[in-house]
DNA sequence: CTGGATCCGCAGAGATACTG
DNA sequence: CAGTATCTCTGCGGATCCAG
């Protein structure tokens, strides 16, 4: 009631639905699949190898994750040796101008950052 | 070399720092506990009854890890009983300001990845 | 009121091997 | 090339009890 009186529901929605649409992106590497995707229709292999420390078994797991919010396409081509790309829809590009706008930030603040990390640390042991 | 090489590493920098950032940012409450705290100073208990379904010791753990990061401040009120009010930072005030691009994102696109879903869903079974 | 300490279950994530 | 299948292990996160 005053103002001091905060209730993220209020935010969000009743049971928090917007952060259940955002866990989907804030997974360890949905973030770097999107960047990495923005650039264009780009190959399984092609993603394996950008996003360094990645397994083979997550990224699948990310890709369909994204697929099935409807961020990513997925598109095979029938020829041998398969070929699938994958590409941002135009809901994942409008999100992908948000998510520069987050790693700006990051990378700004990412030595402030650091130092804060390093003086916590540092009064404790 | 061509332009279908995408290198993920190259736009976040050399080991994915901005991820390394980022992923403090995208834990599953912190997010949620930025935005409340947004609202100006706020105690422990007013975050934890904000914040539906978290329990008390991942409110601890994610507040530490916030002030770390140099994103809020805890200020301890010797009364008794003891007062502690977390406020955030002039970084996290800035980062803030991405969140909402995000939440509102998420809140435009929530019926249309919902959707997505589950004509995904529907498709298999 | 604001935590810390401990125990424990379960899902996430790596490693490896196999397939259309 | 682009996955799937399985096995395992780690660590997140809940529950509970204790403390300043």
């Amino acid at each position: 009631m005053s103002q001091s009186h905060i209730d993220v529901t209020a935010l969000t929605g009743e049971a928090c639905p917007v952060s259940g649409v955002l866990d989907h992106v804030s997974g360890k590497w949905s973030i770097g699949i999107l960047v990495a995707a923005a650039q264009g229709p780009v190959r399984f292999t092609e993603l394996e190898r950008s996003i360094r420390g990645i397994s083979r078994r997550m990224l699948t797991l990310q890709l369909r994750k994204l697929e099935r919010d409807g961020l990513l396409t997925r598109t095979v081509y029938p020829t041998a040796p398969p070929k699938v790309e994958y590409a941002l829809t135009d809901m994942a590009r409008e999100l992908h101008e948000s998510l520069l706008t987050l790693t700006g930030w990051a990378t700004r603040h990412r030595s402030a950052i650091a130092a804060a990390q390093a003086e916590y640390d540092g009064r404790l042991g």
